[in-house]
DNA sequence: AGGTTAAATTTTGTATACAAATAGAGCAAC
DNA sequence: GTTGCTCTATTTGTATACAAAATTTAACCT
């Protein structure tokens, strides 16, 4: 295979999400620089980039490591993804056009398609996670924010790397496909709070489905 | 004076928020490097970090540029805040204790004590914007969601860049504090969706204050 | 043996040097 | 006058070198 030219950056991000450095890992800049056969200074920039998005934490003349994450962490996550998620709704809702509407109704209907097939299919589960971030991030771009957009996107990284895309139960997945559906519907309606109610159900649905319910503190 | 010890990152920081750095100008690493006496690698990572921060653009190859903001930007930011500063009511109230109350009854009744005094005072002004953060900050720090707390602070810096501390009119400086007491009356009752929802008043009021009503595209 | 101090090593932070890319000026052709 | 080109100057991107800080190791004393 053909080397992609990828930057440093991305290297060590997914080399992050793949789990390839492990959790709360060390990230010596040196070590990292002479791996990738090029100089720190490119590697020390990436590390801090990443640090920005919280995938790393650096301490002052201490160096970086890994990110570390527990299930506090993941509900947080969720939590907020529910509320900006839902939010992205409710602004989409009254500029939806005809056709962003077809164009969600379409992927409703590949999803739909794919659930069908038989378990078996290994290549069934990516491209139903594929299909549903293609629909909410279709929402979040038609609300026209793209600060709602940023802020969301620094909470997608984590819950990746907690592997999360775990098999949902056929019951969780036919009710998260039929959340779809009533979404474009609330919106083709032109009834934002219906959107985004049904939005804000949904994101905390499958945080339940991925992390249980909460433990009483 | 004497001369405090600041990061690179704060000089450019604060010369970007207090305008001493214009609008869209150009941020050569070189030229910051000799003004400040120092390198281009610290500066260059100070670019870096404002630009995940959103106080910077830089594009690959060609340099930062002081980031610049619209009124629709400004919008944009204050609605994502009342979404996240009332979701942070929501979290708070069923967790505050007597004391954290107690902590902002006590602002409430600062801020209505500065509110009376003479117009023509200075420091009045000054003394309540950080009476302001106060009280706010200290609502999502009962949240206790750390990445809430983030998400916040990002949208932050925007507003100060413009200069947003501008006079409010009298009646509605009156309203502000009205819903700064309601906000905690809610919160003393737990009941988390008056409290939600008056922070999210507040919140746009304080858009409308400023910005003025919307265009209509 | 336990704990404290002092070298030695490792690792980060900063400076400098050079390569690659971009922007701009000047000139030529139309 | 405008368009397009080439060459130059400026600026960013990366490598390397050195200084400062932190961590580890070793020695030492009680």
């Amino acid at each position: 295979m053909a080397k992609i030219a990828t930057t440093v950056y991305e290297q060590i991000r997914t080399a992050i999400l793949t789990g390839e450095l492990s959790n709360s890992e060390r990230l010596v800049e040196e070590d990292l620089a002479v791996s990738m056969g090029i100089s720190r200074t490119p590697v020390r920039e990436a590390l801090r980039r990443l640090a920005a998005e919280g995938l790393v934490d650096v301490s002052p003349n201490r160096g970086a490591r890994v990110a570390e994450w527990d299930v506090h962490d993941l509900r947080e996550i969720f939590d907020l993804r529910s509320i900006l998620e839902s939010h992205a709704c409710e602004l989409a809702t009254p500029r939806a056009s005809a056709a962003e509407i077809e164009f969600l109704e379409n992927v409703c209907f590949e999803m739909e398609e794919l659930a069908e097939t038989e378990l078996t299919s290994e290549t069934r589960l990516p491209a139903l996670a594929a299909r549903n971030r293609i629909f909410h991030g279709k929402i979040i771009e038609m609300s026209n924010s793209t600060r709602l957009g940023l802020l969301i996107e620094t909470l997608i990284h984590v819950p990746i790397v907690m592997q999360t895309y775990k098999v949902y139960s056929p019951e969780a997945l036919q009710r998260s496909l039929h959340h779809h559906r009533e979404i474009v519907n609330a919106m083709k309606a032109g009834d934002e709070v219906w959107a985004s109610s049904v939005m804000r159900a949904h994101v905390l649905a499958a945080r339940e489905e991925i992390l249980g319910q909460p433990d009483p503190e």
